[in-house]
DNA sequence: CTGAAAGCGCTTACAG
DNA sequence: CTGAAAGCGCTTACAG
């Protein structure tokens, strides 16, 4: 299964590699090559259907033009609509993807950044678990072009792309209680993350503004592992403690699966109880809960943002789409931080 | 940003390159090199933190450690699932995963290949397009490893993993007749692709069985690309047709996922009018029909089935999971039909 | 028991 | 205008 290399072609037309090399490479002119040696070249590479081996390309160049992206479970419809969004934008810069899904194992996503950088990718992206901070501060240490998104450690001073967490939670719980509704359950997750702890707070501040009262009873957090299995004993406790509870505010779309899930098998009539609100939706949750409230998440904007940052990272020369020539150099850290739009649906 | 090479601990340790070549590849008894020795190496390995270079490794062996993997769509929750279950497997064989998302787009399919054999991937996993069959066949020519799935193309003689599509659909439609539908409408793609053909034909035979005459006023064939607009007025023109139609099987998630969007539109109580069945499902599923009755796709041991004929493929050592010891050679080609499990929900 | 050396396919200073 | 040559980091016959 010989491959066609520079050297098939530097043979065929009686002429050495290097010019086959640079021509292809489309330094032809710049080093005043003949048009015609040129013409040949190109042509002979077409009529060979040459492809560069991109391992020994990478290997001369030090890097490689794939980029790593770790994610906490490819299988959740969030992350891997981010990835598509990330593979549509790499397109552009002539990258390609390699994903990795940690299934958030912390293990996992160690063996999986290093496996990366044993690939000598051109940069990583990755929405981290807590417990990898070390692993992401020596990514850090060696300024290796890295972009982290969706989870946010204010200690770790990385390029970001997030939401914004608390103001979206604000306007969503702000948007319930103008409805009426006055005893709004939190669902969320043990807060060692810090952007759950962030949408908590929106919530908070919304209840603070309307002088409504804080109640710990309200709030259900639940573990970050196996959140599946606590969300009911969450929901039995709010109810049998709570039980005039009118609406509910979801710190992420995965927590409302689970309690659409409860509120099914409980043969509660949910879309007439409850006002509902959520961070971020699944494409059918129109169909189980039409009126519920969701702040979306901006999900090919964060795509472009982050192979945006990458690229400026990686001396990608890319004309992003937003023209703000940044004066940011390697090794100052661009964050940006992106608005959810808020859909309003229970305006009946 | 110098890395640690072979080169580092050779000269660290006042040796050669390649006997810290060797040890580390854990040939040192084969090439009977003092344990002393390997002792060191591999302490001085792990105390400067080594990772080989996976570039010059690939580049050496002429092919890589690394699988592509192309999918119509990456947030299909189907594919994705898909694209998790390998990349489980392959983890057990030390292969990488990347993956692509061809959007259904044939140029992309065919630029995506072309650039996974730029990276001299080990492999390559596909669910195709019809029309790029000139390209896969150019793979077969070459004998790249490689391994079709979901959909099946007769004149193609490759490995295959596929699923039971005309049993699966004939157990859900005969099902669906003994509980006492008549009119059972048959929601499907348009059957350039082999699969759904199939699964209409399980529907037919379903019919005949019970001697049900086959509708052709009951059956509706969306367009591939762009579907989703084709199912309102589809749905349209068989209820204006048959209105007493009385049950509906898809045959893909996708197709009933639209559907419900239309009956909720129209706000049709579908889950007392009809019976459902469809081929695969949503997780949320459950809970906007909770009696739609599934052939479930049984995608992990999709995954593990692609991943054990790739690798035979690719000469990898490895113990599958089943010990049938095959005979096959490369060039024979390892067909997998599995089933489908069937989940019927409406025993009420 | 260990090492020198060729080679994988490319890029890129350097030389002419 | 074009080429010879070194080098990227590894593997692996070959030699001793």
């Amino acid at each position: 299964m010989g491959h066609i290399t520079l050297k098939t072609i530097a043979e065929r037309l009686n002429i050495s590699i290097a010019t086959v090399s640079w021509v292809l490479a489309g330094k032809g002119k710049e080093r005043k090559i003949s048009p015609a040696t040129q013409e040949r070249i190109l042509l002979c590479a077409e009529s060979m259907n040459y492809h560069p081996n991109m391992l020994a390309r990478a290997l001369t160049r030090g890097v490689s033009n794939t980029v790593g992206l770790i994610l906490p479970s490819i299988s959740d419809s969030f992350y891997s609509a981010i990835a598509k969004a990330i593979e549509l934008s790499l397109d552009k810069i002539d990258y390609s993807l390699m994903i990795c899904s940690s299934e958030s194992e912390t293990l996992r996503e160690n063996r999986m950044i290093s496996m990366l950088k044993s690939h000598r990718v051109g940069g990583i992206i990755l929405a981290p678990m807590e417990i990898s901070k070390v692993e992401i501060r020596q990514l850090i240490n060696e300024s290796y072009p890295l972009v982290l998104f969706d989870r946010f450690f204010p200690d770790l001073p990385a390029n970001y792309v997030l939401i914004d967490n608390e103001e979206s939670s604000y306007k969503l719980v702000d948007h319930l209680i103008r409805k009426g509704s006055r005893k709004i359950a939190c669902i969320t997750i043990n807060p060692h993350l810090h952007h759950m702890n962030l949408r908590r707070k929106g919530y908070e501040k919304a209840l603070k503004k309307h002088r409504l009262e804080i109640n710990p009873e309200l709030i259900g957090e639940v573990a970050f592992h196996g959140y599946e299995k606590d969300i009911p004993a969450t929901l039995d406790r709010i109810f049998h403690q709570v039980p005039e509870v009118d609406a509910f505010f979801f710190a992420s779309h995965i927590l409302a699966i689970e309690a659409f899930q409860y509120f099914r098998v409980h043969h509660m009539d949910y879309n007439r109880k409850f006002r509902l609100g959520s961070i971020h939706e699944e494409p059918l949750f129109q169909n189980i809960a039409p009126h519920i409230n969701v702040a979306m998440m901006p999900v090919a904007k964060i795509g472009r943002q982050i192979v945006d940052i990458l690229a400026e990272q990686m001396n990608v020369k890319y004309s992003p789409p937003n023209t703000t020539t940044l004066e940011t150099k390697e090794n100052i850290n661009r964050s940006v931080v992106l608005p959810c739009k808020l859909i309003i649906r229970d305006n009946n």
